[in-house]
DNA sequence: TTGCCATGGTTGCATATGCAACCAATCCTA
DNA sequence: TAGGATTGGTTGCATATGCAACCATGGCAA
């Protein structure tokens, strides 16, 4: 194939990377422009902990779908923020449930509206049955790339 | 609404970071395993210069839809790796014109290569119309968070 | 019980990114 | 023509991320 044939705008590395980006960015100034002092990766862990507080940091890390690197760091950052705290397991001391605070508590309802009306921002004008099936395809996307490895 | 009405699983900024990161990472991983030390946002850059050498850091920075921030250090990148130079327009001595190294344009057809391997990974089993509308849901998100503002 | 391996987290290193502030060169208007 | 506004790039600061190396703890088998 000749390098002529490859267009970068109809790339999906190029186009879903766009949309990602300008939808955390997007997400980042909204809750900045609200008074929250919450990144949207933050929000993802928060999220997760609303769910079910006091998860250790592997399993954050899991539901998260990152490296428990990233989820470290993550961690330090909603430390530093006051929105959760870490605790030693008593039993193996090498797991650190991550609490939320009062305040993580407290966030919930305000950044919940917040990321409602930003998807409601992106998702203008986009057919649901399309949605849908782009919610697929990246997932989808996502599952070839998770397979342990390229084979060939 | 209420809470447990949002599930991050069927959220689109969940589905689409993940998807966007597990390709991302795993194009860089190919490149590297391939002896190519260059990232994927890299290769954005260099796409754009093979198909016309000589732009500036705002052109760039246009066509990849980034911040003039961003460009400026993924070009520092490019040139502590060599495979592109900054020249000062003579005419107008703010601009810097991006140029392709001997190196950089040698590049072209093997890194090409890889990109299409790992895209092929990355579409696996995807039906090609399902696709198309992939993309195209992704380009109406893009366009509705660039729009100058959030309206309300 | 002791020594090796596995597990949960952290740290160093490199990259990517946005925003605000800044510098230098150019433009444009009073 | 002088001074202010604009444009092209860079830098500081904070965040996110992957990988490899590392530390501490726990598990297990000889």
């Amino acid at each position: 194939m000749k390098t002529k044939d490859y267009k970068l705008e109809d790339s999906l590395g190029y186009i879903m990377g766009r949309a990602a980006r300008s939808l955390g960015t997007r997400l980042n100034r909204n809750f900045l422009e609200s008074g929250y002092d919450v990144t949207c990766e933050q929000w993802g862990v928060l999220v997760n902990l609303w769910h079910k507080n006091g998860q250790t940091q592997q399993e954050l890390a899991a539901m998260t779908c990152k490296d428990k690197t990233s989820m470290t760091r993550l961690i330090d950052g909603l430390e530093r923020r006051k929105v959760v705290v870490r605790t030693r397991d008593k039993i193996d001391r090498r797991q650190k449930h991550i609490v939320l605070t009062k305040k993580g508590k407290a966030f919930q309802q305000e950044l919940l509206k917040i990321v409602q009306k930003t998807l409601a921002e992106a998702q203008m004008n986009i057919d649901a049955k399309d949605m849908a099936i782009c919610k697929k395809v990246l997932g989808r996307v996502y599952e070839n790339l998770s397979a342990e490895h390229t084979a060939s």
